[in-house]
DNA sequence: GGGTGCATGTAATGGGTTACATGATTCT
DNA sequence: AGAATCATGTAACCCATTACATGCACCC
C-alpha cells in the first residue's frame, strides 16, 4: 500500500497535521511556515487534495458560506497520519540543486567583471533581507507559539536559513573583492 | 529575436564556449565542471543541441569513426556566443529552493526525535564528503589550469560550495545537540 | 560469455508554474 | 469605479528524469 506521489503530497499531509484547512488556507499558510524552503502553487494544491481524498488520506467537509464560494475543509484521517509518519521516516532523497547564479558566474569570463559583480550584489542584498526576516519570524514564533511542542523543530529550520544565509553573505563579500581585483587587472593590463 | 529556452539551453552554450564537443562529451564534462550546482541528462542534452542547431546558435560537424557511432561535434557560432553573452547579462531569476530535509524536520514532532537525528546525520556526512571533494578539485584545477583566465571564476563557484557546506556542517552539529536534548525530555518526562 | 565504455537518440512519465475562468463582497 | 480579498478549480505549457533501443569494440 505504497500510495505513491512525491513530496508535494506529503507536504500537504504535513500542513494538514497542523489542523483542518482548505486549499486556500494552505496557500496562505505556506509563506508563514515552510515558505523558506518549500512552495506549492494552486495547480498543485487543489488536484493534490482531491487525490489525497480519493486515497482516503484526508477527509473533506464542505462549509456553506453566503456570498462566497463554499469552503472545502480537509482534515487528516488516521490513515493519512500514518502515511505521513511513514514518509517522515524514509531517508531524504538528495537532489542536485540548480543554482543559476553559480552557472552565470562559472562562465563569467565571457563577460565584463562588472556584470558578475552586479549578480553577486543582488544575491548579497537578497540574503541580507532574508536574515532580517529570519530574525523577525523567530521572535514572532516565540511570542505566538511559545509552548507549542512543534516550536523547536520550526526554529531548527529557521536556524538553517540563518546559517546558510550568513555563509552566503560572507561569500558574496569575498567574491566581490575578488571580482574587483579581476576588474583592475583587466583595465590596467601591465600598467 | 529572443530565441527562448530556459537556462538549460544556456548551460549548453556555456559549455560549448569551452570548445567544440559532442553531447556525450558534455555529459562527461559536467561532473568535473558545473556538477556541484547544475545537472543535465541526455534527455535534455540531445534535443537541446538539436534545437540550438536549428536556431543557428551552434554548428554541427559529423565525425566518422570506425566501429563506433559517428560523433556529432557541436561548436558555438558567433550568434551563439552573442546569445550566451546576452543571457549572462540578464539578472538571475530567483527560485524558491525545495529542501526535503527541512520539510521533514519541520514536521519532526510527528515522529520520534531519533528519526530526525538520522536525517541530519546523513546530511552531515554528505557535506563532510563534499568539503573533501571541493578541496581536491580546487587543487586539481590549480595544477591543470593554472593560467587559464577562467580559473578565478571556477574557484569562486567552488568557494561558494565550501562556504555553504561549512555552514551546513555547523548547523547539523548544533541541530544534533538540540535533537538530543529533545530526546531526553521525551524519555525523562518530569523525572 | 559478460561487463564496460563509446555514442546516439526517443518515449513515457512525472512535476510544476502560469494563466485563465468565475463571481460576490468589501475597501479605497 | 476599480482594486483587493475570498475561494474554487482547469488547461496549456514547460521542464526534467528514467528507461528503453541500438550496436560495436575491448578487456577479463
Amino acid at each position: 500500500m505504497a500510495t505513491e506521489g512525491g513530496a508535494t503530497q506529503k507536504a500537504l499531509l504535513g500542513l494538514l497535521s497542523m489542523g483542518p484547512m482548505s486549499g486556500y488556507d494552505i496557500r496562505a499558510l505556506i509563506p508563514e511556515s515552510i515558505g523558506h524552503f518549500w512552495s506549492e502553487s494552486y495547480g498543485q494544491i487543489y488536484p493534490g487534495l482531491k487525490r489525497l481524498a480519493g486515497d482516503g488520506l484526508v477527509e473533506k467537509k464542505t462549509e456553506r458560506q453566503k456570498g462566497r464560494p463554499d469552503r472545502h475543509l480537509y482534515s487528516l484521517t488516521e490513515e493519512g497520519r500514518e502515511e505521513l509518519g511513514e514518509w517522515l521516516r524514509l531517508p531524504v532523497v538528495g537532489e542536485v540543486p540548480r543554482n543559476e547564479l553559480l552557472l552565470k558566474l562559472f562562465f563569467g569570463m565571457q563577460v565584463p567583471a562588472s556584470v558578475s559583480r552586479e549578480h553577486v550584489e543582488a544575491e548579497l542584498a537578497k540574503h541580507r533581507a532574508l536574515l532580517a526576516r529570519y530574525g523577525a519570524v523567530a521572535k514572532a514564533l516565540e511570542r505566538e507559539h511559545g509552548n507549542d511542542p512543534d516550536l523547536p523543530y520550526w526554529l531548527m529550520t529557521l536556524s538553517f536559513g540563518r546559517h546558510t544565509s550568513n555563509a552566503t553573505v560572507k561569500w558574496c563579500e569575498e567574491t566581490l573583492q575578488e571580482l574587483g581585483r579581476l576588474q583592475k587587472k583587466d583595465k590596467g593590463g601591465r600598467r
